[in-house]
DNA sequence: CTGTTAAAATAACAGTGTTAACTAAAGGAG
DNA sequence: CTCCTTTAGTTAACACTGTTATTTTAACAG
């Protein structure tokens, strides 16, 4: 009797110093990746490196590697949190509104606004490293790529409910998000494309596709 | 006399062996160039390097900046090739029809067509280094976002023409370039916008600036 | 033949990502 | 408490990168 709950308290001692052991390794890790984050924004892609991140968390180079597999993982986990992010805004958009036609605009606006307040961001995942796009992250069971499925779904209840045209919710899908995208990531490249003119160039395209897409 | 005439031999001379060696000059640069270009091409922006094109040539890395300030030089003077070409193959879908509506078409579908087919261009020129668009090249007069002029001036023409419905074709420029780089740019990034895909995303998104540009 | 000029090469610097080997400290077992 | 094992972290090193200052080399000019 004594003999087992002596066990179990040996037992629980151990278990508690794993836990404590896994929060602090979990602790760097995190401090690493906020770092991590921190830099590349304030210094953008090109002007990131390990060798920063250690010297302003206080660590040598090499301990990074210790929580992550190499430069590439841990921007990946960095730009993670911006996918979680969009993700998160263009559902908020798609549950805005209980009209079909409503929602594709609300997500089309969506969109372009993390787009534009996120520039760095946006960069890095569709622009200097896409193939981050087709990368899966390691826990979770769908690629990135799902985080633009809102938009297909939102595509296909306006069809089946009769607001657009009959059609492949895919391919409109498609045409939207090249919309949209070009329009993002051409603000972002070009000066010339100042507030009010992406402004002006978003308008005339829900036009557009107003035009094109919705059932007359 | 005899003494003018052997001045002006020495100075014919002196001006031939200039001449010879501002053409060896040009040919090392334009070899380096041509080089650069390959070596591009080949690896990729990521993988290109200075040490590499000048272990290729048979110089020292240094050589090489005796022709082009540093590497960003030498990297936007490759490119301009591709917009060069780029430009030429606009040009020549603008020519390519009398109809305004038509040479929309034909500009949208060249412009689609040179992203695919120089998918490590595009990338260069637009996605990578997007700050590139903005550069003005040394010599020209003009900065290289002006190569996408045609598409306004053809919208202008339509305008004109009473083709589209009456607005800025400034505007309108924005809106299908905005389509068109948004298609070639998932395009280049996304291995699932296979060909077959990214030709029925054009068909409809003409068929949508058609329903929402033209005049009925 | 000598002095000048320009091209090219060497050496070096300050960075980069990454790996192997080592140190030090903490936990577990006797 | 001591010995052993594990492991977090560091140091040293490698193979690169772009770039600058210095030095060699060679061709031309007088």
């Amino acid at each position: 009797m004594k003999k087992s709950t002596t066990v179990t308290q040996a037992e629980r001692l151990r278990q508690a110093i794993r836990h404590r052991q896994d929060q602090e390794k979990q602790e760097l890790r995190q401090t690493i990746l906020t770092t991590a984050a921190e830099l590349f924004l304030e210094q953008g892609y090109d002007h990131f490196s390990l060798r920063k991140v250690a010297e302003r968390i206080g660590y040598s180079p090499t301990t990074i590697y210790l929580y992550f597999r190499d430069k590439d993982d841990l921007l990946f986990t960095v730009v993670d949190e911006g996918f979680k992010r969009f993700g998160q805004q263009l559902a908020a958009a798609a549950v805005s509104t209980a009209d079909p036609w409503e929602r594709i605009i609300a997500l089309g606006r969506a969109y372009v606004a993390f787009g534009l307040q996120n520039p760095e961001y946006y960069q890095l995942m569709f622009m200097q490293r896409a193939d981050f796009l087709t990368h899966q992250p390691e826990g979770a069971d769908q690629p990135r790529l799902a985080t633009f499925l809102v938009l297909q779904h939102a595509l296909q209840q306006a069809i089946d409910a009769g607001v657009l045209r009959p059609g492949d919710a895919e391919n409109y899908s498609d045409v939207l998000w090249a919309q949209v995208h070009g329009m993002v990531s051409l603000a972002i490249s070009l000066p010339a494309f100042y507030a009010t003119r992406i402004q002006r160039t978003m308008e005339t395209a829900w036009q557009m596709e107003c035009e094109g897409l919705r059932r007359q």
